[in-house]
DNA sequence: GAGCCCGTTGGTAACGTTATCAAACCCCAC
DNA sequence: GTGGGGTTTGATAACGTTACCAACGGGCTC
């Protein structure tokens, strides 16, 4: 702790309480909202208070009462969309139960995670957002068991006896891809920014998220239902860099069988497999139907509006802030899992599967 | 304050200076990291912490330091990708600096905002960051007063003696209309988002953020300089609304005599504009050349891939949070206005005023 | 008029840490 | 053996609030 220069000293009950010639207790009853004071001591202490610019302290009232009124949150990164919308989610339902919330990314590291959880724990907060970032969760059932609740978000960590807010990633990417199959498709390729690892069903550090795992095997699940049989070069995991994407698309465009409908599981993949498709002059769904997850501000501005699979994130942040409120309150229900439902969002960008394959441009021309 | 169920007993300094067999102000003085011990009594102390599963109360520790290693964030809205990267920046470097970032969302909303910044200073926050929604800025001023410094964000506020940290609206605006009038357009639309009340350059309640009015000052100054006379219908305020930033586009299109550059302030007129653009069939920049005002992930994915004003987002959020941390340390130099430079972004949506007006389609078919 | 109940009031003890200060201790030099 | 410097140690007082309890007073009943 360096040795920082101390503020001001401020007004406190007492200095309110002289200045308003009462006593300190009634003064803090007054003030705080508790027990009772006649109607002509509340008025002075008031006028006092006012008086002085008394504001409260609420380090001291959490102090004593050990409830800080603040929730911890913590994201792989607010600057994704995603996660700006979770927060809003959660900051929403939180401001109207008089919860703060504090910030703190994990760039999808668990160590940062465990370190911000262990901050959060010592800040005392009164509940705990996680969206984790590694499978390791011995943190998080320390904190629930040291009394801070604590709610998983966007992504099930196995093992773990821990609400969890989900959608149900598997059932959503299954569906999509059912509507290619149900329109005839056969080749369906599949972008993804996951690495790939085969094991990663589990979550562990630097392996893939639950989510995209998820949304993968939906996708397998999809084509065995079709009777397709599971192609390896249809399944492109590209990492998290929209222009890998965009060469993988690109090279997967190039084949003599091409697919005819491209699946992206996350917004990543889906933009540089956009870039990919704009710069081979693809039409779609004429040359290619394409099926994104999760909604975005652009996927209505390119054209064809690219259907998706929107996922309720907001509310998923405020059942998240929900759930904290309520264990906050003394509820004791046995942890389980909250699975929200994703809507198919129907737009321009899928058809049936054309007859025959037209020839593309190539790019840069 | 309803009456909810307290956390459990937490394992205090007196239970590990009992166990560890010291008194209580050695074993605080191991536990707090200050003042002097023998390597053994560290030993012991830090053993039966750890035995008894011992953390840090911040709360006790804030109550008597008066700090909070706390900073209070006030934006419009974290979902807006803008103030997302802002708030990125924001608690990048807070985290650096070992502090942790409370955010609250003002909706634009003065009243919000300020309970907002009401309820930080009770929570005893170290600094304030706010992105102002209302002109008014007692509350800040009081804030201040009683020894929170405040940081103003992305908008200046008239007549407030307060660190500000903004880019250069006015001038990046300016620069962008002036490579339309370079490139020989002398019909050039803005579309904004902005209400336009004319004399909203103060701001208040309900009336246009200082940031769109500077930008449309900016555009103003730029036609003065080029010669061309101002014309009230090509100034399109739209509201807070894609589809209303389309409906004006389309109509300033149908025009005879329509515009052959278009400038938006912001991304939601942006947006707007390029949907209108995109369902007339506009060839840009052939037909119609086009800037817009903030970078966003989408802008490359249209084609042809849009020229924007860039602003360093992540570092006016960063900025402002390194300001705070100077005066947490005791400066108290003269709070004064920080401008960044924006970047012009030159990619394909402009090109030199087209000879003669090509025929455009009609949105619907 | 005495007894009682209830709203009001004020003194004081928490809460868990850091700050202060004096006492104890150690090692060494004289 | 004694004095002196420094380090180590522990008791205790803050910090500003809420919790607890006893005392007070007025209006009512019997």
């Amino acid at each position: 702790m360096p040795n920082t220069p101390r503020p001001p000293r401020r007004v406190t009950i007492p200095d309110v309480a002289r200045h308003a010639g009462v006593g300190q207790a009634t003064a803090a009853r007054v003030l705080g909202g508790y027990g009772s004071a006649s109607a002509a001591t509340r008025e002075r202490v008031l006028a006092a208070a006012a008086e002085l610019g008394y504001s409260t302290n609420a380090v001291a009232r959490s102090m004593i009462s050990g409830r800080t009124h603040t929730l911890g949150v913590v994201v792989a990164d607010v600057e994704n969309p995603y996660f700006a919308r979770a927060v809003r989610g959660v900051t929403d339902v939180a401001a109207k139960a008089g919860l703060q919330v504090v910030l703190a990314n994990s760039d999808e590291n668990g160590e940062t995670e465990k370190s911000a959880v262990q901050m959060f724990i010592e800040r005392r907060v009164d509940g705990l957002v996680v969206a984790p970032a590694a499978a390791e969760h011995g943190h998080l059932d320390k904190a629930v068991a040291s009394g801070v609740p604590v709610v998983l978000l966007d992504r099930v960590l196995a093992g773990a006896e821990l609400d969890t807010v989900v959608v149900d990633n598997r059932g959503a990417a299954k569906a999509a891809v059912a509507r290619f199959t149900g329109a005839g498709h056969r080749r369906i390729a599949v972008v993804t920014s996951a690495s790939g690892d085969e094991d990663s069903v589990r979550l562990a550090p630097g392996a893939d998220i639950w989510t995209t795992t998820e949304r993968l095997t939906g996708y397998r699940q999809a084509l065995r239902a079709a009777g397709i049989p599971r192609e390896a070069e249809l399944i492109r995991h590209t990492g998290y860099d929209r222009t890998w994407a965009r060469s993988a698309v690109l090279d997967l465009m190039s084949s003599d069988d091409r697919p005819t409908a491209l699946f992206t599981t996350d917004n990543v993949a889906t933009l540089g497999t956009l870039d990919a498709l704009l710069d081979l002059g693809a039409r779609i769904p004429d040359d290619v139907s394409v099926i994104g997850f999760d909604d975005a501000e652009w996927t209505t501005l390119v054209r064809p509006r690219l259907s998706v699979v929107g996922q309720p994130v907001q509310e998923l942040g405020g059942l998240a802030a929900d759930i904290l409120v309520r264990r906050i309150n003394g509820s004791t229900a046995r942890p389980r899992r909250h699975t929200l439902r994703t809507t198919y969002i129907a737009r321009e960008s899928t058809g049936p599967a054309p007859a025959r394959l037209r020839r593309l441009g190539v790019p840069g021309e």
